[in-house]
DNA sequence: TCATTACTACGAATTTTATCGTAATAAATA
DNA sequence: TATTTATTACGATAAAATTCGTAGTAATGA
């Protein structure tokens, strides 16, 4: 376990979400994709990669003048943790009501449902 | 489609929460269940149920002195919301690693394996 | 070199959410 | 009836999250 399971808010999701497609990424590039979905002034999203880093959200090389942030938790943990949370207090602690909601109101693919059919057997017949 | 799609909080759902499992309950006994899992005052509680009365969603009979509050979204349609936001911010719109998520990480009953595999295969072979 | 541009730092304001105290009143009860 | 208790309404405060402006400074380039 390491230390805290930091609950990132809402825009440092918003923002992780930008670092780990990229793997890391200037304050720029952060606000370009943050400004396609969205109405964000640069030192908004400068600010909260500045309290991410504070938090431990994120790492940075400063060594050079721009600051080049990285994201400190993987997306893996962040969905663990998440999704924990959400079974909890959406699904009377059921994963399996989660499953059934996120399968049969959203559109997996073929090659999903493929991949989730192997899972659930290895489940099924454990060994 | 219904009118807006408002956004539970955290606290609305813990809320939300109790009045899906009752079905309907007063200040008193929502303030009650609360008061099991977290340190939270009455009229806390009380003014929760007030901003949710006033946001939709909850409906309440005030006809008597003590006010009975009733959920206004089902519970279904709220898991369908939040799943969907996450599939999206979480999980780069794709359903079938939320659900590889949490059929990995939390374990499911034999009885929700069984009930995922029928409608699994149900969404393989469609009609 | 001087002016412009690109950054970061920082503080402050705003917004959203959560929390609670107090007052008013109805209901219960002594 | 008089007192206590239960309840709602309301406003104020606090805490958390978001937003942005301004200042300072490094880099760029005219």
């Amino acid at each position: 376990m390491s230390a805290k399971a930091l609950k990132p808010t809402e825009g440092e999701l918003e923002i992780l979400q930008v670092l780990w497609d990229k793997g890391e990424a200037t304050v720029r590039e952060v606000h370009e994709e943050l400004a396609k979905v969205k109405d964000i002034g640069y030192t908004t999203a400068l600010k909260l990669l500045q309290i991410m880093y504070e938090k431990g959200l994120v790492s940075r090389d400063d060594s050079a003048k721009t600051h080049i942030y990285k994201p400190a938790v993987t997306r893996e943990k962040t969905q663990k943790q998440l999704v924990g949370k959400m079974i909890n207090t959406l699904f009377a602690g059921s994963p399996g009501q989660l499953v059934m909601q996120a399968l049969g109101n959203h559109n997996a693919s073929k090659e999903e449902l493929d991949e989730i059919q192997r899972l659930l057997d290895s489940l099924k017949k454990p060994s």
